[in-house]
DNA sequence: CCCGCCCTGGACTTGCCGGTCCATTTTACG
DNA sequence: CGTAAAATGGACCGGCAAGTCCAGGGCGGG
């Protein structure tokens, strides 16, 4: 982050304001229309701005705009987790962080900004990928931590491998959200975290998914 | 499908072949670059064909073809799981068909036409969605009759919620596919897939997922 | 109070891409 | 064969959207 700014020229408060209104409205059309769908003109209107102020704070152009907002987007998916996500040392917590989860993606319905952008910008932008790495890297250390918690306090087997338990819900996660994108259907998600967090709770001496 | 046809002109055999070209010649590309990035000039070079062409076999333009795209890549996903997805009714078998699954999009790598065309189509065409709906009834449904035939030979607990166990292992399935295509880790997937499959191994008297 | 650097507006350019049109060739079939 | 329908080629159109440019405002620091 920070101004690595070649020549960048320093922003002054009012530039600021105007930069964050451009990424925030942009994210809100992107939300509703996709990122493909989505025009600069349209998000020239939304946040009452011209042309020239977009290229002014965005250089690069619509694919630096739109990699701020994927950016921004990225921060909120794990935003919204919390303070769930970093407090899963009970089975409550575990439950209350399922309970967040299911109840933002079903308030969410068929927008899923992030998904957006990956899929759109993910396949060609280098950038893109490594946001969505770091993205899913950070979210599944938050969920291994939370497995080892229990591991430590005796409450799952300690022989589960976290890692790759961690793995599992997040796929479960995010399978469930492809479906919900796909037919609003928001069964698959539940189902999908319910039987994963199920296998964590039986977590008996010999129960260990693979190697 | 069949024809349905309005003023449907009919199609000789070489119009038939041509028509083929062009659905499988789109799909490739698609494949490489995206629905959004692929023009239909593209297509065009790629199936030696020319505008007129297009137009004749597809009046509707491009969503038209996108579509019939689409639903090739919908069979193909359901083809490539044969003939283990059609015959769950062992341990062996519903490795068998875990094996398929990883081994197809290992391959297949970080390129999920479906998943494109999903993502790209599916949020504004109502048709396309019908596809994708479809598509994961027919799926979750043949995992469902295999739960339900290993439960019938009593090698899983028949209280187990057989559909919502399908639904959670689809969503694995999906989860695992969406994370490869994102960040190239077929980790998680395997991890998704073993992590759900585990726990259908374990279903003891009194395991069973929430209600 | 004034100089300069941001910030802003919006017209203009450029290229692309879906879609149209019509002329021509090929095929089906009696 | 001959004719009608189907298949093909490719020039052309129109619109749209990304990106450029320059001519000003306006704010801040010296």
């Amino acid at each position: 982050m920070s101004r690595s700014g070649r020549s960048a020229p320093r922003l002054t408060a009012k530039g600021m304001a105007t930069r964050r209104r451009i990424v925030e409205g942009a994210a809100q059309e992107i939300r509703e229309r996709g990122a493909a769908g989505t025009t600069l003109d349209d998000i020239r209107a939304r946040t009452a701005t011209s042309k020239s102020q977009i290229f002014h704070y965005f250089p690069g152009g619509k694919e630096e705009l739109l990699l701020a907002v994927a950016a921004r987007e990225a921060e909120r998916v794990l935003e919204d987790q919390e303070p769930h996500l970093s407090d899963l040392t009970s089975w409550a917590a575990w439950q209350e962080w399922r309970d967040a989860v299911v109840r933002r993606y079903e308030q969410q319905g068929v927008d899923c900004p992030l998904g957006v952008l990956i899929t759109e910008l993910g396949r060609t932008t280098p950038a893109a990928q490594a946001l969505t790495g770091r993205l899913i890297d950070q979210w599944q250390s938050a969920l291994r931590t939370g497995i080892r918690h229990m591991q430590d306090s005796g409450e799952v087997d300690r022989r589960l491998d976290a890692d790759r338990t961690a793995a599992a819900l997040l796929a479960a996660v995010q399978g469930g959200v492809t479906i919900l994108m796909s037919t609003g259907a928001i069964g698959h998600l539940e189902a999908a975290l319910d039987t994963t967090l199920a296998l964590l709770r039986t977590a008996a001496p010999e129960t260990r998914p693979g190697t």
